[in-house]
RNA sequence: GGGCGAUUAGCUCAGCGGUAGAGCGCCUGCCUUACAAGCAGGAUGUCCCUGGUUCGAACCCUGGAUCGCCCA
């Protein structure tokens, strides 16, 4: 049981540490994450002052919907941000990293809207002005849940320049950026076919709308031709559609021109069933005449391509719903009949009458309004809308320039395509919640109505569009505000810079860190948000928003699903952190994001509602704190010294090793880091965390630091100094290398080895320097060699079933003289790690001299390395073991001496190579013979 | 219909021209005083198929299969 508890009083945190001792056997994540997080915050280390010196690093983050809670896309999402801005400020730059979140206009809206049904409410009896106020009053209480969530997760950013879309700063930003898009003629107000979403009753943008596959029917209609307006012997035309209930808006019946079945019907008219309305036969390119009969009805009121058709026949366009999805009084007496309804209650007129033909069974694409979850309506209705293309235009400019940059640079062709043949954006919503448009009808010169042709003025505020309106209209100019919403995004689309102050472009903030650095997103909003701000940045900044934009992918399911409220297969980051750590949970999701830009499965057992991965990096945060407790155990008074004091000249075999392996992982983690390849930079400290720094180094520098465990008390204390001087080096450095990945771990940790106070953070340290000079190929060359006679030893002793308790004799063959140097510097190293008793290095003549002995053997690079063990071993097993080193040995012999008979190989193959080859050739056959010997003596 | 990605150990994934790797899982020993959330040792693969380039291909190029995503 932990003997060290969270403290509150974080003065007291330093003191606590102090002794090595109070450190726990393993790591408590809960209270270490809550401290730290308190005192990042105490101390706003991550508000930065926009006058203080280094290279500016900005990022803002993507802002979360404010009626969202966590889950584990934000939970990748700011692992990833969070560690490359840590970097960043690692790096002595001056780091904004900005938080916030967005109004989600429809969202909020269908939430308030629920809850006054359920008080027998609708929208129009409470009201514009108090909806809002119900809508701010929730947004005060339950909107900040996930800005709660976040802090969670430790994220370094700026909470005290915490935006929402619907700040008044950042209002006033995007009533100011409509004024000036509509100034430049860039935002229109017209009659067109919109995605109409009943659902919510607003209208929704092509990029909401989600298709589709479901199983619907193809009906066959038979309209019967006029008989008087054709001599001809056909009596009826048919048709085929997925929406009967759409027929009543038909205007029109289309052939293809090339079409020669129906060349002689084009201008003749047709009856139009349930209408009592009569619409002419026409000939258009668009219609395919291999599809169903080859004649289409025409229904520009409620078809895209219909519409197109329509417009270039000049075709009047009958609507025959209302918003809400019933029909209106143009579908007779289908009046008031929901969509569905409609749909039968056509089908079964038309059968009635004798005009219904075949009905089939069809897979077809159907629109759903990604919010609504409902089919969307093309609909016939007024909007604003974008006029994208020359905004496209420019960014596809900057493209050309490599602004913005790609990451991975496949998403850049991705997101070129799409401002390539761009649509134009249907901006406005039918809601209340959002940034009302600014635009005023002056309905005086409409006799007080407001029609589709009462004029408007467009400005920043009432009173302006006023003394417009006067100006233009006269005097007696009476106006009234246009009553829709802009689409959140549009406010999204200004978050880089509107949440910097502009328009303001003397904001000191917006001066300081526009444009931002670095755009970390997921690659299902690059349409939505990314090119928004690219073009919305150049529209009003004339620059680039960001210059890196790091796209990453998804996180799935256990089963490869997409996470999804709807499937309620949503994986809570929260219960994951509860059960194993914050840190533990970004490093799972960082360490497995290496493949850049794919997505990520994350495994969990919904039952036990664990997970393996983050399990793993759990015991991984617990490796590195013992690590810590270990060094610290063993520093005895003097915690803090580092390399400065002592003389490098002195330095043992392995603490050049350890120091060139530092070295190294400190140069690709910055570089790592740096390049987005995160996942390389969590795998490769990783590696050296536990694999050279543990396994290696440690268990090597244990008999200099406490000799008397070891039975060798010949040691000096200014080794023993020494070795302590380059454990905390070691520690300290990878520390920081860590802190991006794991802060809170890094951060109590760095504590407890540095003593320093609590006001003296990690997060906000330099970045190790890095000495390449102790970089050394060769002495990791002979350390791995040294690494390699180790396990076999090891290897041999389990085969032979030592127990570890058991000290043994070992003897090692070899005429090598650097290999004999490694060994004498290093054999209280070798003893204490092969549990040896007496070491031996004899030379290969004077060991053939030796009588043959019953014994364990086996050869490593030129070492060849006996135990002469007989007695204690098994023979048996011995001597399988020897049998199973020939079969191996012999298959590599015939590998390698084929490769090396191909002259083809030899004269084209790099020297080195070959030479590796031929090397391994003599190892292999050295390692058979000697197999071979050992079996005879075993024998004799 | 157009485009993109994936296919490697039982599972999740790295590797992207020089004799196949990690984590988890599995097998065998170990409570060796930092860590059993651990230590030591071990087993495991027609690197989707097909041609081709190359002395040499998991990796580069043809063609194809399967799965997934985006756009129309």
């Amino acid at each position: 049981m932990p003997i060290f508890s969270p403290v509150t009083d974080l003065s007291e945190t330093a003191g606590l540490m102090q002794g090595p001792n109070d450190l726990p056997k393993t790591y408590d994540p809960a209270g270490t994450e809550s401290r730290w997080q308190e005192a990042w915050d105490k101390y706003e280390a991550f508000h930065p002052d926009p006058n203080s010196s280094g290279k500016a690093f900005s990022v803002v983050i993507p802002p979360p919907n404010v009626t969202g809670t966590l889950h584990m896309g934000h939970a990748f999402n700011t692992a990833l941000i969070d560690t490359v801005v840590r970097f960043q400020r690692l790096q002595g730059k001056n780091v904004l990293c900005l938080p916030g979140t967005d109004h989600a206009s429809i969202a909020v809206q269908n939430i308030l809207e629920k809850q006054l049904k359920k008080e027998g409410l609708q929208l129009e009896d409470v009201g514009r002005e108090d909806f809002l106020k119900l809508a701010w009053d929730w947004k005060s209480q339950s909107g900040g849940q996930i800005v709660q969530q976040l802090r969670r997760l430790g994220y370094s950013v700026d909470w005290l320049r915490e935006r929402f879309t619907l700040d008044e700063t950042l209002s006033k930003a995007v009533t100011e950026a409509f004024v000036r898009l509509h100034d430049q003629g860039l935002i229109y107000r017209g009659e067109y076919l919109v995605n109409w979403c009943p659902a919510s009753g607003s209208a929704v943008s092509d990029l909401e709308v989600e298709m589709k596959e479901v199983d619907g029917f193809l009906w066959h209609f038979k309209y019967p031709l006029v008989p008087s307006s054709l001599s001809s012997p056909i009596e009826f035309i048919e048709v085929a559609t997925t929406r009967p209930e759409t027929m009543l808006g038909d205007v029109a019946i289309a052939v293809n021109p090339s079409d020669e079945r129906y060349q002689n019907l084009v201008g003749a008219l047709v009856d139009l069933p349930l209408t009592g309305r009569q619409i002419p036969v026409i000939a258009d390119e668009h219609v395919d005449k291999d599809f169903g009969t080859g004649c289409v009805k025409v229904t520009p009121a409620h078809d895209p391509n219909d519409f197109v058709i329509g417009q270039r026949h000049g075709l009047p366009q009958i609507t025959v719903m209302n918003k809400d999805g019933t029909m209106n009084e143009q579908a007779g007496c289908f009046k008031d009949l929901d969509r569905f309804e409609a749909r039968k209650a056509v089908v079964a007129a038309l059968e009635d009458k004798g005009f219904l033909g075949k009905i089939e069974p069809y897979r077809h694409s159907v629109p759903f309004s990604d919010r609504g979850k409902v089919p969307v309506e093309p609909l016939l209705s007024t909007q604003w809308f974008v006029h994208m293309e020359p905004l496209a235009a420019k960014c596809r400019d900057s493209l050309s320039k490599g602004e913005p940059r790609f990451l991975p640079s496949r998403w850049e062709k991705v997101y070129r395509d799409w401002l390539t043949d761009i649509r134009d954006w249907c901006i406005s919503r039918q809601l209340w919640w959002g940034h009302r448009i600014p635009a005023w009808y002056v309905i005086s010169q409409t006799d007080g109505d407001l029609t589709n042709k009462t004029p408007y003025v467009v400005a920043c505020s009432e009173a302006e569009a006023l003394s417009q309106a006067k100006k233009k209209f006269g005097n007696a100019a009476q106006i009234q505000r246009d009553e829709d919403v802009l689409d959140t995004w549009f406010s999204s689309g200004l978050w880089p810079f509107s949440t910097l102050g502009w328009p303001d472009e003397s904001n000191a903030d917006f001066a300081r860190w526009y444009p931002t650095s670095t755009l970390v997103t997921g690659f299902d909003i690059i349409f939505f948000w990314v090119a928004r701000m690219t073009m919305m940045a150049s529209a009003f900044t004339g620059r680039m928003p960001f210059s890196d934009v790091y796209i990453h992918g998804l996180v799935r399911d256990e089963q490869n699903r997409k996470m999804s409220k709807s499937a309620g297969n949503g994986i809570d980051p929260i219960l994951l952190i509860d059960r194993y750590g914050t840190d533990a949970l970004r490093f799972a999701l960082v360490r497995e994001v290496a493949g850049a830009g794919q997505d990520i499965r994350l495994d969990f057992d919904r039952k036990n509602e664990t997970s393996a991965t983050v399990e793993a990096s759990r015991n991984f945060a617990n490796k590195l704190w013992n690590a810590t407790r270990f060094t610290l155990m063993n520093l005895g008074s003097v915690p803090n010294e580092g390399l400065e004091k002592i003389n490098t000249s002195e330095l043992k075999p392995s603490d050049c090793w350890i120091l060139s392996r530092l070295a190294r992982v400190n140069r690709d983690t910055a570089n790592r880091y740096e390049q987005y390849s995160l996942g390389e930079a969590a795998k490769g400290l990783y590696e050296f965390v536990w694999n050279d720094f543990c396994d290696w180094y440690l268990e090597l520098v244990k008999p200099r630091l406490n000799p008397k465990n070891f039975k060798n008390e010949s040691l000096l204390e200014e080794d023993q100094r020494i070795a302590r001087c380059v454990l905390v080096k070691v520690l300290n450095d990878l520390l920081v290398m860590m802190h991006p990945l794991m802060p809170h771990l890094t951060e109590e940790l760095w504590h407890a080895l540095t003593g320093n106070s609590d006001n003296e953070l990690l997060a906000l340290q330099a970045w190790p320097e890095n000495d390449e000079k102790y970089i050394s190929d060769e002495l990791e060359g002979s350390f791995s060699k040294l690494f390699s006679f180790i396990r076999l030893v090891r290897n041999l002793r389990s085969v032979a079933g030592l127990k570890p308790s058991q000290y043994i004799p070992v003897t090692i063959i070899t005429n090598k003289k650097d290999l004999i140097d490694m060994i004498l510097k290093t054999q209280d190293n070798i003893k204490s790690l092969t549990r040896c008793s007496d070491l031996e290095i004899l030379d290969p003549k004077s060991a053939s001299l030796k009588p043959p002995i019953k014994a364990l053997a086996g050869v490593v690079g030129e070492l060849e390395v006996v135990l002469p063990i007989e007695g204690l071993v098994d023979l048996d097993e011995l001597h399988k073991r020897l049998q199973t080193d020939i079969v191996k040995a012999d298959k590599e012999i015939l590998s390698l001496t084929n490769r090396l008979a191909n002259s083809k190989f030899v004269e084209k193959a790099p020297v080195d190579v070959v030479n590796e080859c031929r090397k391994n050739l003599l190892e292999a056959q050295s390692q058979k013979s000697l197999a071979l010997k050992r079996i005879s003596d075993l024998l004799g």
